[in-house]
DNA sequence: CTTGGAGTGTCAACATGTCTGACGTAAAAT
DNA sequence: ATTTTACGTCAGACATGTTGACACTCCAAG
């Protein structure tokens, strides 16, 4: 079961990391993390989802409302492959947005298979009041560890994506500071 | 609406944090943090969400489980607060898990309503499988990023946490070393 | 031009997990 | 004896995920 016992903490050489001489982790560390992450992210959604309860929403909903003000215009393909949906699934959620007119829907224009995505004045409005209340916690957060507690943070947050997954969605949000 | 927007950075005293000065929170950063904790925990989740499936059981079995292994003994009120659920949310996993042999639960000693929890023997291999694929990821995320990435990371995940409910579940979980 | 495949989006049906509300039972606390 | 607490269960609703089936668009091959 647990092959990776021993592992390589031993082994100066090969240097995947800076102090990995320091890092002897043992199990009952590694499930402290884990619950870290668990309890972590609860908090961390319970202030949108206060919010979202309010309008009548849930979590798919302020996810799609986030990447579509990061990346304006972006088409349904791209959202789904961000979100890690079915297009059933993020189907649904949309509908409700742009029919509640919090999100535009327009027909591509060079390719008219595509949807063009975009908020609303209404949509903007609700982005903001959902990522000001998660911003708040992160900034309070980050300002209570310090600058080196928070690049620690992003490092080992960055170390925990699938690092296919972390190039196609860096490339996608990075491309929108040119402009979409 | 940003009513955080100017924050007391500037206010070397009331120590905060020990490096408060170095941190200059735009919300474009912010916004990263926040991205990066979602598709952190998608991931994260990602390898359980496997076994489970194939198991036939969810997110919401893989964290009663997570939980009675922690806490051997604890009670369905107990696990109802760690979790943030309702007891009839609960109670559906329970009886699944009770049922497929995987959970025992037993009257209270002293207390005849209680319901002490426990794993079975086919229960604590479930939970070794899947503590195992998540610890294999918060391991190689946290040998990549070095030691004080993890202290960082801990603080920052700790800061974002309920205060009260921090304290609780903590209590909770230490008093699990001097055998529940 | 027509045909057919690939890309994309939509609708329908279903599974899971969450919630609230109501009720019942047993046991502890008063 | 009465009230409160802990637990279980049923019913009904909603949010969100899945597959399957279908329609529209583009593009390329015939």
């Amino acid at each position: 079961m647990s092959v990776h016992a021993h592992g390589s903490v031993t082994g100066p050489n090969a240097g995947p990391a800076r102090s990995d001489h320091l890092l002897f982790l043992t199990d009952e560390q590694l499930r402290q993390g884990i619950e870290l992450m668990f309890f972590a992210y609860q908090a961390f959604t319970s202030d949108a989802d206060r919010i979202l309860a309010e309008q009548g929403y849930g979590r798919a909903h302020h996810r799609a409302i986030h990447f579509i003000n990061r990346w304006p215009g972006l088409t349904v393909a791209q959202l789904i492959d961000v979100l890690g949906v079915t297009k059933q699934s993020l189907n649904r959620v949309l509908r409700q947005l742009v029919a509640d007119g919090l999100v535009e829907s327009r027909v591509g224009a060079t390719d008219r298979r595509h949807r063009n995505l975009s908020l609303t004045e209404r949509g903007q409005s609700l982005e903001r009041a959902l990522s000001e209340a998660q911003r708040a916690r992160v900034r309070q957060a980050w300002r209570e560890a310090g600058a080196e507690a928070v690049s620690g943070f992003r490092r080992v947050l960055e170390g925990m994506m699938e690092p296919e997954k972390r190039s196609r969605v860096m490339e996608l949000l990075e491309r929108r500071g040119g402009r979409g």
